[in-house]
RNA sequence: GCACCCAUAGCUCAGCUGGAUAGAGCGUCGCCCUCCGAAGGCGAAGGCCUCAGGUUCGAAUCCUGAUGGGUGCGCCA
């Protein structure tokens, strides 16, 4: 139920009636008509731009078409008063019903309310983390891998068709490295010392690839030439990296429904047909690259390459697909996958990259608009870097991991939720502070506590009231007398409530999962005021002695909140908590 | 040099396909527990939305330029 979309819907209508009776003329493009919530609580609880969208077109004053309107409004038994305002503004006044009826919708719908059905069933891809498989993931890939599984369950609760997934770098040569840096450990597992030159992954995660190794060969491979073990190697790491991967991401809740390998691109033709596709486009030649401007690379020398042309589609620069000895750059494989994309019929792609990756962006985009003919929207979203404090120091790297932060180190100190849930309290794009001493305090200044103290406190009130013997089961609630809610504090929690259902279509409509965390947070703030101010007034408490009737309508709007939260978390992947401990 | 991202209260940040007097938390100051959990709440002070133009009924939001910060820029993915 989306209070805004039915208001909406009936301001059109009215605005059809008055074409039809000669008030408005014939012929204007209603689009651009808006209903939501003023900035200002104090001008009402909805204001509708009409009358100043449509007086141009219609060639009308904005305070006539207004005026109107609001005649026509005011008809409507869920408005109590519509008045015309400032430019031409109406404001609309609801009457208590209608909020009365949006804490009924929430508990009857229970998490579905919100549910939007704005995606249509269409069919989205996102793919996020995409490590390259050569180690456990970091700080950095838990943004990403926590915003692009939020992202995806946003879109899927909005009515999208979604499909998660992990594109595998295996195919480039940081395998190899991998490759030799397991080997070094599996030298080591035969008594040698060993060292780790530059370029080579010292991390400690790898000694047991080395053993495992060690045990399956025995010396077989020992003094052996690169070309005796690399392929094996390669595989065996590549998959017990991907394994260690898998976990990490479990341990945050995440399952991928799709693993795409680039190495399964290879020697399968893929890639050929993918530029074949952009060739016979006309957007392939062989060609020479200026210098990058202001940034000469020092072994710098003309070279004619195979380029693809993606200033046709809005880059700056055409790109090389393969390298000077004739093999594909990264570029390459890149774009055959998108084209895989293309071809598995997904309606809209999202890619999910670190801010490192920025510079990729207008390429990828050209490639897909010139492989899906521009019919298939690709949206980049960028996650900016995670900074680690402890109690505002910045914090150390692990051993493990050789020189960085692991998302396990993260994950095993706080928790899933918490991790979850901070990562979300900053949009994508800006940079983002975490205190592992902070995000644990249990305060009003830990958002995450904040949210799950509220959740806790409607539980808390159904405990208490199960003690009085007052029923709270789902008929019970379904059956109160919410007409009880009548007080001015408790019809704008209801007010709070009647936004969701529209939040969720604005973040799912702009791809920015944070908008539920920060939304979460200001209904948390709504539900904790009124709770407080039980202590002055005692007729606000949830529970009135000796009047299960009101006890119960009251309850009801409790629970009502506690529904939202609990739908809220849901899409971050979070748990909502029963008490605070 | 070029491209992308960013610039909002002392600090950290929200701000809806452009809407009315720009919000929250922290910090500062003042208040509220014989009361379902005060692990909370209420209030005050605090602003040239970096700057300059433009678009329009209306701009923090869109466009152009400037300034300041971050990221990236052929044979690494």
């Amino acid at each position: 139920m989306n209070l805004f979309t039915e208001l909406r819907a009936l301001v059109i209508d009215s605005l059809n009636a008055m074409v039809a009776e000669g008030a408005l003329p014939g012929g204007l493009d209603f689009a651009n008509v808006a209903v939501e919530p003023p900035r200002d609580a104090a001008h009402g609880d909805m204001a509708t731009n009409a009358a100043m969208v449509l007086a141009k077109p219609a060639k009308m004053k904005p305070r006539d078409i207004a005026e109107a309107l609001a005649a026509r409004l005011a008809a409507d038994a869920r408005i109590t008063t519509a008045e015309v305002a400032g430019p031409g503004f109406l404001n609309l006044r609801l009457a208590a019903p209608v909020w009365q009826g949006v804490v009924g919708a929430a508990l009857a719908e229970g998490v579905a309310f919100g549910r939007s059905v704005m995606g249509q069933g269409q069919k989205v891809n996102v793919e996020f983390v995409s490590a390259n498989p050569t180690g456990p993931l970091h700080v950095g890939h838990t943004r990403g891998a926590v915003f692009g599984d939020a992202l995806s369950s946003l879109l899927a609760y909005a009515g999208y068709d979604v499909t998660r997934e992990y594109y595998i770098n295996d195919g480039g040569a940081q395998v190899d490295v991998l490759a030799r840096s397991v080997y070094l450990r599996y030298l080591e597992a035969h008594g040698e010392a060993v060292e780790f030159p530059d370029g080579t992954y010292p991390g400690d995660y790898l000694i047991e690839v080395g053993e495992a190794l060690a045990r399956t060969y025995g010396d077989r491979y020992v003094g052996q030439s690169e070309d005796a073990w690399l392929d094996e190697f390669r595989n065996v790491a590549t998959d017990a990296m991907m394994d260690l991967i898998r976990d990490d991401l479990k341990a945050l809740g995440i399952e991928m429904d799709v693993f795409f390998s680039e190495k399964s691109l290879y020697g399968t033709g893929q890639i050929e047909a993918a530029l074949q596709d952009l060739q016979s486009k006309g957007l392939i030649y062989e060609g020479v690259l200026e210098p990058p401007k202001g940034k000469m690379p020092e072994d710098w020398e003309p070279r004619e390459q195979t380029l693809f042309r993606s200033t046709m589609h809005g880059d700056d620069v055409d790109r090389p697909v393969k390298k000077s000895d004739g093999a594909w750059t990264y570029f390459a494989p890149d774009i055959a996958y998108h084209y895989d994309k293309i071809t598995r019929g997904f309606d809209a792609l999202i890619d999910v990259f670190g801010a490192d990756h920025g510079g990729y962006v207008k390429r990828m985009k050209a490639a897909v608009s010139a492989l899906s003919n521009g019919k298939v929207p690709l949206d980049i979203k960028l996650t900016q870097l995670v900074r680690l404090f402890r109690n505002g120091e910045p914090f150390k790297m692990s051993k493990r991991a050789g020189n960085f932060v692991t998302l396990r180190d993260v994950v095993d100190q706080v928790g899933s939720d918490v991790t979850r849930f901070v990562m979300l309290t900053r949009k994508n794009d800006a940079p983002l502070d975490f205190d592992f001493a902070r995000v644990l305090e249990q305060s009003k200044d830990n958002p995450v506590f904040y949210v799950q103290y509220a959740h806790a406190r409607v539980r808390s009130v159904l405990r208490k009231a199960a003690e009085a013997g007052i029923d709270t089961g789902e008929a019970a609630l379904a059956g109160a007398d919410l007409s009880k809610l009548d007080h001015p504090a408790e019809l704008d929690v209801a007010r709070k409530l009647a936004e969701w259902p529209r939040l969720v279509e604005i973040a799912a409509r702009t791809h920015e999962p944070h908008r539920v965390a920060f939304y979460l947070y200001e209904l948390a703030s709504e539900f904790h005021g009124l709770w407080n101010r039980g202590n002055e007034l005692p007729e606000l408490r949830f529970l009135q002695e000796g009047d299960v009737a009101t006890s119960q309508a009251k309850i009801a709007l409790a629970q009502a909140v506690a529904v939202v939260i609990s739908a809220g978390l849901g899409i971050l992947g979070v748990t909502p908590v029963e008490e605070m401990r």
